[in-house]
DNA sequence: GAATCACTCCAAAGCGCTTTGGATGCGCAA
DNA sequence: TTGCGCATCCAAAGCGCTTTGGAGTGATTC
């Protein structure tokens, strides 16, 4: 029996590792393309028996579609693009985007859909999206860092390309789907949790406040401040790439200065860890004489701590985020009238060692 | 003539961000199928007047060839595939590949090509890897994280894709391409600088070890202790995914001894964190009383201070690391007979604020 | 016994591009 | 005038798949 099918093999030119195509299978088979394609796409007007005579075949042949061939088709891609921003001042390639991109890519798996990564340079975005249709690259988008008003929604909505966007974009008033984080809440919460620690100075270490996640942000700072009658200090408030080091210089700053701030809000867990290092640097003890409160997206290889967390964190995971993006995003590939779907996730407030009372 | 070319643009129905497919752009200039298209792929056999109406029509109506069907008439994709492994005990959605992939992503960005992102769970790896070939998804793929006696090179050579392994693999003897850090040399390096500032006990906390460069990380390790007459001690040697709790933990074991090691080789700067983390909880003082070695990818959210690094590092860009990848692959792609490549970078030796003298 | 129907299957026409194998017309030498 | 080469262009055949529009069976119905 073996023998009887690497012999076919043979004649057919499969060898191991190697692969048929749709013709050769169904010569193979003695059955028209037609009937082959259909018994494998799984259509009704195929005999059963005959059925899984294809499969079985497609199996001992190492049958694969050819993708290209299928696309060509049907029209479709089965890939979903992610456009990475590139520019300058900025750089979207981010342990965030790792992770977010690690839960996307389990989701496309288990769909059969490929994963297609394009960096582009700022100015070249809109173009690449009108390329990314008009070459039919990808059934659909995922949207990464939308700023504020960010033109991109209408321009997709307008080219008609399905996408989710990653957080949402103030100002625009287009319906569209997208999935986020509360963090306008959050970081309401956040900040009042230090307030009623008894903390006055709360600096703010923010992302980049174009990006809407930080504008929402600070929003939430402000309102917690306001609501407790504290007042707002520009002096107190940074908006920058969120790396250690800038954690590390805004903090030595102001920590140097005659009236310190007692607390920190940073908007990620890196900045924090810059934060931490300028404080041990001032001779300053963590907690005791100066809080941190962090954003935490709950990265793999940035776990804030294990039992007890090192940072007491608003806490929500990115990566989660990213396999619901992508199930959504594929649903509406699916279902293409079907109205945009939202989604609003909540942080997790997580009291960890890094804030205690105020200092008096 | 604005008004006469969105006339004609109405006419063969070339909306704004709309596109034309060859048929149409032929019809709409007069010309045949083939002469456009060999006009717009730099054909020596059209008219230099003709080639450029044909361009410039192109430009106008948004003319935007269908990646698919070009794929399927010339039998390639254009695009490169990078296969992410999955498995539980280990995540190679990491930091590091991060940043190697943005360093691709920008050569495959100007060579036109795109990138494919796969996570392919551990045991179904080589299947993946055939389904690529078959089903003409990629010209070419970038393998991560080879581990010892990698089984994806010979099965890569023998279905005939081209690949550039990021990474070696010990015990493989066929010839492939690959481009690699010098390992062993800088742990090397690195342990006997330790050496030399007096260290006696110093500890290993290393990444995977049956991963290939943590293999030589070790090697270069051990080398530096024989030369110097210092016996190498599996407890002061840790081997896991490399992360900032890893670091931390180990180090708070190995500093709660009677006998604590003086220094640490981490392999990586977040665990380096976790290492200062435990150094300072235990009341001890980095560089005075503990020192702390890291290789150092230079991660762009991650920098090693600014103008004095952080940490003693061992420093080799994995950014840089993947542009040349990925150059590497595209240039095997284009000359397929050529030999395989090989590239060796090595990494620099930073003196940083985290090492001292051994303390008495 | 003829008409109808459900069930299986197939031939052939695309999908949008590249590329092979001419066809056409021109200038130029013989 | 004929023949030849050269410069331009074109028709048509793929690439490997899906899908439309039947065609060929028996079985069922009247």
């Amino acid at each position: 029996m073996r023998s009887f099918v690497s012999n076919l093999k043979r004649k057919f030119k499969a060898l191991w590792a190697d692969t048929v195509n749709l013709k050769q299978l169904s010569e193979y088979l003695n059955l028209s393309q037609t009937t082959v394609s259909r018994a494998l796409n799984g259509y009704p007007e195929v005999n059963e028996t005959t059925r899984s005579r294809v499969l079985k075949a497609a199996q001992d042949l190492n049958y694969r579609p050819n993708i290209r061939a299928k696309g060509l088709a049907t029209g479709r891609a089965l890939a979903i693009g992610h456009v990475i921003p590139v520019s300058n001042q900025h750089e979207m390639v981010n342990p965030v985007f790792g992770d977010f991109t690690a839960g996307a890519g389990e989701a496309y798996a288990r769909a059969g859909y490929d994963m297609m990564l394009t960096l582009v340079p700022d100015q070249e975005e809109v173009r690449a999206y009108q390329d990314m249709r008009a070459r039919g690259t990808v059934d659909g988008i995922i949207v990464h860092g939308p700023v504020i008003n960010d033109e991109r929604i209408a321009l997709l909505s307008r080219i008609g390309l399905p996408f989710v966007v990653h957080g949402r974009s103030t100002d625009v008033n287009l319906p569209y789907s997208w999935i986020d984080v509360n963090n306008r809440g959050a970081f309401e919460r956040g900040t009042q949790f230090l307030i009623e620690l008894g903390h006055q100075r709360i600096a703010l270490l923010n992302g980049l406040e174009h990006m809407d996640f930080a504008f929402r942000r600070r929003k939430g700072y402000e309102t917690a401040l306001l609501n407790h009658g504290l007042s707002i200090d520009p002096g107190l408030m940074r908006s920058e790439e969120m790396t250690e080091v800038y954690g590390y210089r805004a903090a030595k700053e102001m920590l140097s200065r005659e009236i310190k701030p007692t607390a920190f809000v940073c908007s990620s867990i890196i900045t924090a860890i810059g934060v931490r290092r300028a404080i041990h640097e001032a001779g300053l003890v963590l907690a005791r004489d100066v809080s941190i409160l962090t954003h935490d997206d709950a990265l793999s290889y940035l776990e804030n701590g294990d039992d007890v967390p090192i940072f007491t964190a608003l806490r929500s995971s990115v990566r989660y985020a990213g396999t619901e993006a992508a199930e959504m995003l594929l649903s509406l590939i699916a279902m293409p009238k079907h109205a945009p779907k939202t989604r609003l996730l909540e942080a997790e407030l997580i009291i960890g060692r890094s804030t205690g009372p105020a200092a008096s």
